[in-house]
DNA sequence: TTTGATACTTACAAAAATGTGGGTACTTCC
DNA sequence: GGAAGTACCCACATTTTTGTAAGTATCAAA
């Protein structure tokens, strides 16, 4: 009996650990939030996430489209047209992300305020 | 009236967002979680998360201890004895990791199915 | 006619994260 | 007496992540 069979984020060997590290990646967080809002497209999304670059904003949407939680749409028009939701799982994972980023958000005052006594 | 004033992590410029990053970092979501147990020292902690070395321990508990989400209790004795402990605000940042990492747990199967289509 | 928008990819470079091995000062166990 | 445990820190090397700039094909607006 594999240590896998019971998923374990603490072990070392448990690939969910792989899947957290997708979800909470920099990037990933902020995509799943902002998927919360409904279809995107790909530059309004950028546009949505401060920051984000195109590169990481693809190689973000497809780690989590590998693991089932983004589904991408392309429409094989000129221009491209390529759209992006959350799975239903997808749905799940982000409003776990998101109740951790409004909590961070809503408690920010007091953690700016620790960080510099 | 700067962008700052409403924590928002999707803004660039939000401190929210390194904030997040500690929490959601590699090692970072791992010492919430395991604090959650209780009272640990250092090499428990160690112990306790599969694969992380002393250096990103050490690192990880540093960051957590800023935002003050975690405690550090140092016994000046020798050999040193050092206790750490989650702090309310650490608890409930906790709470949402820990709910994060058992949905990603909980449905794992799904997720790896998904993966290898 | 030049510009911008669309959704990327690729090569390259820079920055950040992470690991490795060593050292510390003492105690207890074998 | 030698080894292991404690909770680290430091310098160095490697790995991973991330960014930058350019290129793609086509259409529409200025």
């Amino acid at each position: 009996m594999p240590d896998d069979l019971i998923p374990d984020v603490l072990n070392d060997r448990c690939p969910s650990r792989m899947v957290l590290n997708h979800v909470t990646s920099r990037w990933g967080v902020l995509v799943l939030i902002a998927l919360q809002d409904g279809t995107m497209r790909f530059s309004a999304l950028r546009r949505r996430i401060g920051g984000v670059s195109e590169r990481m904003l693809t190689q973000s949407l497809r780690l989590l489209e590998e693991d089932g939680l983004v589904l991408r749409t392309a429409h094989p028009v000129v221009p491209p047209h390529v759209e992006y939701d959350l799975t239903p799982l997808g749905v799940e994972v982000a409003e776990k992300v998101h109740a951790l980023a409004a909590c961070i958000e809503g408690n920010l005052g007091q953690i700016m305020a620790h960080r510099t006594e």
